[in-house]
DNA sequence: TTAGGGTTAG
């Protein structure tokens, strides 16, 4: 006979094995519970599905929903939860929304969660109308919002380019009552840094202190990255200094940020120290660690620890992205290996990867500089998407080569495009044509370059 | 079951 208490307990086991990412053990012990008559049923089902949502991908987690259902056990709600919540994390947007559906067709009524996935995905597919929709829909209805309706939305306000909005709905929520938790604080945090209103960020971290709240690891690493990224270095390593003085506990995110800027600041010596320490601390490393650490690597010049390492991340199972290939692309044209670089490149779209310019640009600046500036030229034509990296990168190196009127005819075809340039690339065209005796194409390329700011800045 | 921070190029 199965009692219920057995089942409890399966589900208890299983839950914490999938908490640990151990799949195959909490799979093991459903056999085993089968075959000593304790039978799973639907949180058992939910359990591994939201596991296998979270660690391996949606495809593994719908044959767990196959299985369910070929034991007679109904998916509810919580399941379909989960499968979107697990679509929406992978970025499998229509399936999110065919899910959502589906569960209204089979008269499942969607829950808080429900509508919560239902925004993320909304917002995550670049449709902030639609999720704002949702959002009035759960606050006109019966369903009453949970913080994480307001975090979700507040984040992908952010995310949308909606800043300002996200810091008026999170003023409104405040005057009607809500407290938000530290999460709160950090997406907004976070959104405010990223979109450059530092004063903002600043002044909801003191409104963080004076709440109450203590800011997290989270908190730190988000405000840390903040200083990097606008090169105030020195402040970011006092933030460093600060975590590591009161104790906070650097995981990966931590880690990866503050070795990425002992890179960017040339440093190399206390990138090591860091990446040590990480591993040393026993922190499991996932693929933007790889990334870092192949990044430090490439930077130190050893090109050689690098593709070793990609050997045995490859070897180990983990798949590589497209910013580990960028990654050696860059270090194979930094170190001066540009057929190196070309046939990485081929083999980055033989594995799948779409056409990337981060890893053209990086290419065409190491041609550059290799003094390969016409067949810099011929990628460049050959590339259909380029950005203002590309451009400048490619102004600078013509101007630097002397071939003035070149960059010249570039930087005009770049501001028609609507497209951002960095200055000094500008200033180095204008000063070149003055120097080599076209003052008056000078004149005229500085007319353009003011109407364009005009039209488009 | 859900939401937040980390990796690439001038």
């Amino acid at each position: 006979m199965v009692c219920r208490f057995s089942t409890k307990l399966l589900n208890i086991c299983i839950s914490s094995f999938c908490k640990v990412q151990q799949l195959e053990k909490a799979e093991a012990i459903i056999i085993d519970g089968i075959r000593l008559g304790v039978l799973p049923d639907v949180v058992t089902y939910n359990t591994l599905i939201a596991a296998y949502c979270r660690f391996v991908g949606v495809d593994a987690a719908y044959s767990v929903l196959h299985r369910m259902r070929e034991a007679g056990i109904n998916p509810n709600v919580v399941t379909y939860n989960s499968l979107m919540a697990g679509a929406t994390k992978h970025c499998l947007l229509s399936r999110s929304l065919d899910l959502f559906e589906e569960m209204l067709q089979k008269g499942i009524p969607p829950d808080v969660w429900s509508y919560n996935s239902l925004m993320h995905c909304f917002f995550k597919s670049g449709q902030p109308d639609e999720a704002n929709r949702v959002f009035e829909d759960i606050i006109l209805s019966n369903i009453y919002p949970c913080p994480v309706t307001f975090n979700t939305m507040i984040n992908g306000l952010c995310k949308n380019g909606y800043t300002v909005n996200a810091l008026m709905l999170f003023r409104n929520l405040r005057r009607h009552g809500f407290t938000p938790p530290i999460v709160t604080y950090n997406i907004l945090i976070n959104g405010l840094c990223k979109s450059g209103r530092l004063g903002a960020a600043r002044r909801i971290l003191k409104e963080l202190g004076e709440s109450g709240h203590m800011p997290n690891a989270i908190t730190y690493t988000t405000v840390m990255k903040c200083c990097f990224r606008s090169r105030q270095f020195e402040q970011g390593l006092e933030i460093f200094s600060e975590m590591k003085e009161k104790g906070y506990t650097f995981d990966a995110f931590a880690y990866c940020t503050v070795i990425g800027a002992f890179v960017k600041m040339g440093r190399i010596k206390e990138a090591n120290e860091c990446m040590q320490r990480m591993v040393s601390n026993g922190i499991e490393l996932d693929m933007v660690s790889y990334n870092t650490l192949i990044n430090l690597y490439c930077k130190e010049g050893n090109l050689e620890a690098a593709f070793n390492l990609l050997d045995e991340i490859e070897k180990g199972g983990l798949e590589c992205d497209k910013y580990t290939h960028t990654i050696l692309i860059d270090g194979l044209c930094k170190a001066g290996n540009i057929e190196g670089a070309e046939h990485h490149l081929k083999y980055m779209s033989m594995m799948g990867f779409d056409s990337n310019v981060v890893a053209f640009n990086c290419l065409i600046d190491g041609l550059c500089k290799a003094g390969q500036v016409d067949y810099a030229m011929k990628v460049f034509k050959s590339i259909e998407l380029k950005d203002s990296f590309t451009y400048s990168s490619l102004v600078h190196n013509l101007c630097k080569a002397r071939r003035f009127h070149s960059a010249s005819k570039l930087l005009r075809s770049c501001l028609r495009g609507g497209m951002k340039i960095l200055r000094s690339s500008q200033r180095a065209v204008l000063a070149g044509l003055r120097s080599s005796g076209f003052p008056r194409e000078a004149r005229k390329l500085q007319s353009k370059i003011r109407l364009a700011k005009i039209l488009h800045y």
